[in-house]
DNA sequence: CTGAAAGCGCTAACAG
DNA sequence: CTGTTAGCGCTTTCAG
């Protein structure tokens, strides 16, 4: 069916080497040749089978990603700049959405590996504490980039931001603002949920403001999460007047949840997300927001797993912490 | 480094293809003998290499999806589809984000035949009349279906929505809703625009409604495409007072412009878009839309193109329209 | 039930 | 500059 090098070789009645040295623009092939061979192949539409060429070279050229979840815009332009950095090298990304279970997440890298993938690139859905994922691919020998979530006790080369000064820029903000009574939505139990909640109370703390515990409630990654988490924290009293909340999606559900109960943004209850999804800018109210520069993360993991990739020698685990950046929008100004 | 069949057929003194058959639960085998195998295949971990296997078997269990924007969340979803839908039956999806160059997207999909996916799913953005990439896949006997885009000229496989449908739906959902001027931002040179301009048309004619030209007006697919777009509908006169936008992201950017401009969404000016992006609901002025039933679009492609990988003679193209379905929220109701 | 032989399409290493 | 040999890790085929 398909042509191999061999049709090309016994059509131009060459050996299959030169054929394969001419492909590959070798320098111990004369220049005639070369052109014979590639003429040849022009014209059979010739395509060199990756899987043989893979076989005996021992790389795909094939890169995973594995992402908890691609709906989330966030990992959807985290995906976007790892595709937009790795594609000019000639690779290709195989993606495996796990839908947050840890269960799927070891499935698809153990079957990613068993492809022979050069790298991975990982945000992690697996419970703290559950490090065989991890130890078995360190014993691979396949090289692996964390993103967005850090994983206690792996050390691993990691791209993301810096979680905790995030929790605080977004939180000296809206005491900045003039609020009296900040609460907070936190996200599940990854680190970046924590990071951001460390943030959180330790600017509260360096104001001096006393921390309630109840103005710290659960949402999850969504924004029905955060509608939910939104509707407890209305029927507190006395009522937050403003609301760090752990993402933009959470945020998006809270300012609903804010809207419906007939009260107003920033006025009444003021909000900020994290994560600056591209749409931020185009909700009920437009949302305040730390950016933590997704696309970035995609395109430093890239370089970094590249560079792993291209070593002889695995490089000793690097970790890349990015500087989120404030960005006000209306749902948080009062000033 | 990695354990082959090999180590543990000398391991266990037996020959490589018991250890072979074993793990494949091949029948000819004792029950005894593929115990001792399988459980010399745990302590050293061993994972079969795909690769080797691949190249005997021809089948790589890859499967490679084209896109033109995964950070367009309707795309984000026909990808989580697919994903769902293919892993259960071992697939890997391999991602190629073409950014709507329709050079990239030649150059993948060569790249995907080459490491001979079993199959591939496209969104397609080749210019209308190019078909020479189609005529080498469909040469090169790989199994494909298009999603979302029709091509001209392409008899495949397709799974899309009735397009014209949701043109009409919507905007006969305006005129029903008491629009008398209704304008429409359509998208680029794609069949799914073509196809809602011609529903838009087709059911202002059935209305007996004169068709302005000025009134419809070329967006991009994004929402600053519909921001801008809006601008100009703005500056006519008479003004439109609705509009039926080529999809979400346009209309969320064209209600942005409307806002701006201190009008108000719907009382001056209605919108609907289409797609029902899943934060459709959270926009400044909650969008009515048009659902498309994008997971299901995936999921339907990935049936259709595991059936084509499993016949052993390339079935007849199917084509597969899904009906749209209107979802009324805030941004068009007016009764 | 078990295994030996052959080969998938290609490239690394070396010989002419 | 060109070609020969060997083999990547596995499965298919067929003989014991």
């Amino acid at each position: 069916m398909a042509v191999r090098m061999k049709d090309i070789a016994r059509d131009l009645g060459v050996s299959l080497m030169t054929v394969s040295k001419a492909l590959r623009s070798h320098t111990d092939i004369s220049e005639e040749t070369r052109q014979r061979v590639l003429r040849r192949m022009r014209e059979l539409n010739y395509q060199p089978d990756w899987i043989a060429r893979s076989m005996v070279t021992r790389r795909t050229y094939l890169v995973g990603l594995v992402l908890p979840d691609l709906m989330h815009s966030f990992f959807a332009e985290v995906a976007t700049g790892v595709a937009r950095r790795l594609q000019p090298s000639g690779y290709q990304i195989v993606i495996s959405n796990t839908e947050e279970d840890p269960e799927t997440e070891s499935r698809n890298v153990e079957a990613l590996t068993s492809r022979k993938v050069d790298g991975l690139i990982i945000a992690s859905a697996q419970r703290q504490g559950n490090l065989s994922l991890f130890r078995s691919l360190d014993h691979s020998g396949i090289p692996y980039v964390l993103i967005d979530r850090l994983i206690a006790g792996v050390d691993a080369n990691y791209v993301g931001v810096k979680d905790e000064d995030l929790g605080i820029i977004a939180t000296e903000h809206l005491i900045a603002q003039g609020a009296k009574r900040i609460a907070h939505i936190r996200g599940p139990a990854v680190s970046t949920a924590k990071g951001r909640l460390r943030g959180y109370r330790r600017a509260l703390e360096r104001r001096g403001v006393k921390i309630r515990p109840e103005y710290t409630v659960a949402g999850q990654f969504g924004d029905s999460g955060g509608y939910g988490a939104m509707l407890q924290l209305l029927k507190l009293s006395p009522r937050p007047d403003a609301v760090f909340c752990y993402n933009d999606p959470v945020a998006a559900g809270a300012i609903k949840a804010v809207l419906e109960a007939g009260m107003k943004v920033p006025e009444e209850i003021a909000i900020i997300g994290a994560g600056n999804v591209h749409y931020s800018d185009l909700l009920r109210v437009p949302l305040s927001t730390v950016d933590q520069s997704s696309a970035l993360i995609g395109e430093r993991a890239a370089e970094l797993l590249s560079q792993c990739i291209d070593a002889k020698t695995p490089p000793p685990p690097q970790r890349i912490f990015l500087s989120p950046r404030l960005i006000v929008r209306d749902s948080s100004r009062r000033q």
